[in-house]
DNA sequence: TCAGTACTTTAAAATCTACTGAAGTACTGA
DNA sequence: TCAGTACTTCAGTAGATTTTAAAGTACTGA
């Protein structure tokens, strides 16, 4: 009787263990966060997270087999995708434990800030009340695709790559907020970089659209106008 | 200045995994939760969880490396406890992700019951609102140690292991529900089971006292009365 | 039908993990 | 001071994981 119950913990424990396997990895942990950001196929996310092909295909199916991601196959691409809004949610709250418990995460953040000439975080309410009340021009620098599946209601898609050439589109007169895909992302510290290299009044919005979308705020779908 | 940024995010996912890594074993999740009712000596938690002493050890240095729990020494013994509440609730965000997720845990779970003639769960709702109304009376047959550290407001404390000699307290024309740790811990299905057998009219309340906590009830905290 | 592309699978090496028993440490009470 | 207790650390082994290159599969368009 007691071995039963012990049988059957073990087998629950193991179920629960299948959900952390899947996270136990950096690269894993990458490509769940890439894929937060809306649906990618295999090269795509091998060439975001820096692995090899067949390396990616093996992350992506462990994955897969924790019940984390879907595949569809549509011709020769295999799309995957997150298989609820739940793990985006999961893989947050395990951000968010990690920054409150890993002082190195902190501090690994602060030592690469600092290296870049001191892109010290604004404050961040008063940020969102400027972006909530459009009082600046909005920049979303990540991939179009990514703009598509949802992004700041009144942002511009200007991925980073095209920044510069599209610079004619931003006015001077106002202050720019670039937004990429969460905190730990790079697109919009290198934006705003350029930016205020170029004499821009900019500033770099921590939150991504996930992070956005949890707090409660709207988000819009569709592609660039 | 793109390997930097490599560099960056290499460090940061590493970072994220420690926790990953933390919860990717199902012993250690095991002794994860048996801390979210409480701090507990290694002792306890090798006996509760079926472990070697030092392979618990050996668990516990983990998680503490991970900063999910902080170990106290007092005397002879070593008390480990959840370095923060957040720990707790991450850890029941990963069950309920395992739960949605993964099909094997229901059917784990329903197994388990029906083997135990039949212990179907009752209406959740209907019974938290008896449970609230104090329209029954609430046991909960954890050890003393964890009734102490926080139950349910109204709750007996009966530890399973004392139920049977002390039946003799608990009216027989009320209806009684039992909890114990949540959904996933048997002392309440094996007091139901013995009361239904002794002519009562018996439910088991799944929630543990963390789920009822965070679904924002009350919950009292101090020693049997 | 055939070359080319996107992806998956296999195989093998290097590295990590989990568990056990034995030894070691730190504290208590006699 | 000494035996005993609670816990940690060490060493060794069995097994799992990660990565790479190479081979295999499935689809497209010519």
């Amino acid at each position: 009787m007691a071995s039963r119950n012990r049988r059957f913990k073990t087998a629950i424990y193991e179920q629960f263990a299948r959900i952390g396997k899947a996270i136990s990895n950096p690269s894993r942990l990458e490509l769940l966060d890439l894929l937060c950001q809306g649906p990618r196929t295999v090269e795509a996310l091998a060439k975001e997270a820096g692995l090899g092909l067949a390396n990616t295909s093996q992350h992506l199916k462990a994955l897969r087999e924790a019940r984390l991601l879907e595949a569809e196959k549509a011709g020769l691409y295999v799309t995957y995708r997150l298989a609820d809004e739940q793990v985006c949610q999961f893989y947050r709250s395990l951000r968010s434990l990690a920054e409150a418990r890993l002082a190195e995460v902190g501090e690994i953040t602060r030592r690469f800030l600092e290296a870049r000439q001191g892109l010290v975080p604004v404050d961040r309410e008063q940020l969102l009340a400027k972006v909530r009340d459009g009082a600046v021009t909005v920049l979303d620098v990540r991939p179009p695709e990514e703009y598509a599946a949802g992004h700041l209601p009144g942002a511009l898609s200007v991925p980073l790559k095209e920044l510069e050439r599209r610079l004619a589109e931003l006015p001077h007169d106002r202050e720019i907020v670039a937004y990429c895909r969460g905190p730990y992302c790079v697109l919009a510290v290198e934006a705003v970089e350029m930016l205020r290299g170029r004499g821009y009044v900019a500033f770099r919005l921590e939150d991504g659209v996930a992070d956005w979308q949890a707090r409660g705020l709207p988000v819009v779908a569709g592609e660039v106008h």
